[in-house]
DNA sequence: CCAAAAAATGAATCATGGTTCACTTCTTGC
DNA sequence: GCAAGAAGTGAACCATGATTCATTTTTTGG
C-alpha cells in the first residue's frame, strides 16, 4: 500500500486554496474580473499555471467562487447595520447604506466588479445572486418601516434596488472619479439622496 | 487621367457608413459590445470583413462611433424634456426621466451598454462623455430649480448621478429582469423615488 | 528505501476573434 | 475601351489568454 491522503495534506490543500481566493480578491481589486487573468494569478500565488485547475475545474469556476467570496464579505458588514435592533429603521438603512458606500469607496474596482462588471454567465449568476441579497436585506429592511410606520408605503423590491443603484453610480461609476468631490461629503449626499427617496411622504411637502 | 471622386460615390460611400452604425446599433441591442464581432457585423452589412477597416480603423473606432451615434439619440430625447420651457422644473425632470426610463426599457442591452457595460478604454473615454452630457443636463436643470426655489439645496452634480443610477440599476441592472414587475409600474415608481429624493425638503417632513 | 498514488509543473496546444494584405472588382475621365 | 486608382474581398495571419498533459516532484505506508 502507499499514499492515503493525511491530515496534513488535506490542510495544505485547503490552505493552498484560500490562498488562491485571497489573492484572486487582492488581484480583482486592481484589474476586475476583465483582467484576471489565470497564469498571473498563478505567479501571485507563486503556483503554475496547471495547478490553478487541480483546484477550480476552470477560469469560471475560479471567479464564482472569487465572486461568492467578496460577496459574503460585503453582504456580512452591510448585514449588521441593518440588524442593530434597538436603532429606529430609517436610521438603520442609513448606517446600512453608509457601510455599503464607504467600502465601495475603499475598494472601487471590487465593487465596480460585484455590481456591474459583466462577465461570463456563470458569474453573472453568482452576481444576480448577490444582488438578490443585496435587495432582500434593504427590501426586508423597508418593509419593516412600512409596517411600523416609520416609512411611507412604497414598492420595496424596487426601492431597494434603486438605493443600491443611484450609490453605486453616484460613488464608483466611471464618472465618479472624474470630479474630485470629498469622499466623505459624497457618501453623505448620496446616502441624504437615498433616504429621501424613501422617507418623503409625497412630492407634495414641497 | 482617371479615378476622381465623385458625388455619387462620396454619397454611396456616406450610405455604406451609416449602414454600417445602423447595423451596429441593432447588433449592440442584441449582444451588447462584448458580443459584437466584426465578422459578424461585416454579414449583417453583406460587407466582407476587410471594407469595414476601410470605413473605421479598428474595432475600438467603431465601437467609439457606434457608442456617439446612440448616445446622440438618447441624450436628444431627453434634452427635449428638460428644455420644455413653460412647464415646472420638477415636473420637467420627471418627464426627462420617464423619458430616460422607457427608452432604457425598450432597448436594455443598449442602455446597459451605454451606461455600464464594460469595454476598451476608448469607449470608455466616450461614456464618460456620454455621462457627463446626462449628468449635465440634469444637474443644470436642478440647479435652476434650485435658484427658482423649486427645488431644495443640494449637491447638482451628484444627484443628478445618484438619478441616472437608482432609474438604470431598478430598470435595468441584471436583477432587473428576474422579478416581473409590470413595466409601467416600474417606471412610475423609480420615477417617484427619484423624484422624491430630490425634492423632499428634509426628513423632517416623515 | 521502495512502490504506489497524488500533487505540481509549465511548455505546448487550442480557441477566439481582431487585423492585414495580395488580389479582384468597380469607377472615372479621356 | 483603357489605364489609373480607389473600393471591396476574404482567407491567412497574429495576439491573447485559457486549457491540457506528459513529465517531475512529493507524500505515504510498509
Amino acid at each position: 500500500m502507499a499514499y492515503r491522503e493525511t491530515t496534513q495534506i488535506r490542510q495544505r490543500k485547503q490552505a493552498t486554496q484560500e490562498n488562491i481566493l485571497s489573492n484572486a480578491l487582492t488581484l480583482l481589486n486592481e484589474v476586475g474580473f476583465s483582467g484576471l487573468q489565470m497564469a498571473s494569478l498563478a505567479k501571485r500565488c507563486n503556483l503554475a499555471t496547471g495547478t490553478l485547475y487541480r483546484y477550480f475545474a476552470n477560469k469560471e469556476a475560479l471567479c464564482s467562487a472569487v465572486f461568492e467570496h467578496a460577496t459574503n464579505i460585503e453582504v456580512t458588514q452591510v448585514q449588521q447595520q441593518l440588524s442593530a435592533p434597538e436603532k429606529p429603521i430609517p436610521e438603520r438603512i442609513a448606517n446600512a447604506l453608509t457601510t455599503f458606500a464607504k467600502r465601495a469607496l475603499r475598494a472601487p474596482v471590487t465593487a465596480w466588479a460585484l455590481i456591474a462588471e459583466p462577465v461570463e454567465p456563470a458569474v453573472i449568476a453568482a452576481r444576480i445572486k448577490y444582488r438578490e441579497r443585496y435587495a432582500n436585506l434593504f427590501a426586508q429592511a423597508i418593509e419593516q418601516g412600512i409596517s411600523e410606520q416609520s416609512l411611507p408605503p412604497q414598492n420595496s423590491a424596487l426601492s431597494s434596488r434603486a438605493l443600491v443603484g443611484a450609490i453605486a453610480e453616484a460613488l464608483i461609476g466611471p464618472l465618479a472619479h472624474q470630479h474630485e468631490l470629498e469622499p466623505n461629503s459624497a457618501i453623505l449626499e448620496s446616502v441624504r439622496f437615498c433616504l429621501q427617496a424613501i422617507t418623503a411622504r409625497s412630492h407634495s411637502c414641497v
